[in-house]
DNA sequence: CTTGCACTTGTAGTAACTACAGGGCTCAGA
DNA sequence: TCTGAGCCCTGTAGTTACTACAAGTGCAAG
């Protein structure tokens, strides 16, 4: 049986231990047991919770899907349809997320490619920007 | 010559009025003339160094980014070859982002498809998540 | 004239942490 | 046994880039 000290869990999961801390006033993290000397003491359980937590934010999640899904897991009949749901959910605004950022790499590609780059006070991407709202 | 209120600006320009007066505060615009009244009132250059911003904003370029593109802007001799590079590691900064996405994409994806999406109890997302650290 | 909207200020809230300050505990080495 | 480094504890404030509110003033249309 594995008991870890916050620093110890924080090195294991791979998320800062301070981190640790706000899950638990979140809500996230339920509070631990503590030792004597009242220090937070984790086990296999609350291991595999957090390291579940850092994966669904790895994976983009916001805090609150994120708090959705402990939810459907930690309730009696959670069913694979919901958590697929999420996910579908998510996996559709990373896609437009990815959409947006191509945009925005093509944008910048243009203007840069119409730029000489030398040492002179004229800038054809600061004339494109400096342009009047249409 | 045009005089905008603060309102009017923020149509014009597409940047929130509550907006302009934090980019005022911060210092990304100038504190502006004011009419007897004490409303703010701004002329075409202050319409196009606004422009400037959203144009900064909407391509990724953080606040401090685009202040310094300002200052670049605003002295006497600021060069294009300086632009050009700001621009280049930024578009870095969002290709990298892309890369980033396209990798999670990708394994939401994967255990999307591992998941039967049926009314079950029984999730190989969740199981993925859920396991141990590594 | 009045009513409703825009304007003024300062302040507080948002997401998701991160970084202190000021104090207590623990454990390895001398 | 002592001591000092490095954990741990708490609460609070800072970060980014806004956004929203509260309480009060001014302006313009009907």
């Amino acid at each position: 049986m594995i008991q870890l000290s916050r620093g110890s869990l924080a090195k294991k999961t791979g998320v800062n231990s301070e981190t640790v801390r706000y899950y638990e006033k979140i809500g996230l993290m339920p509070d631990p047991p503590r030792t004597l000397a009242g220090h937070r003491s984790y086990d296999q359980l609350l291991i595999n919770r957090l390291t579940f937590i850092r994966r669904c934010r790895e994976l983009g999640f916001s805090i609150d899907e994120t708090r959705e899904l402990l939810e459907l897991v930690d309730g009696e009949d959670y069913s694979c349809a919901e958590v697929l749901e999420s996910t579908k959910a998510h996996l559709e605004r990373i896609r437009n997320k990815i959409k947006d950022l191509k945009k925005i790499e093509n944008t910048l590609k243009t203007i840069s490619s119409r730029c000489s780059g030398e040492d002179v006070p004229v800038c054809p991407i600061v004339d494109i920007l400096w342009q009047p709202p249409s």
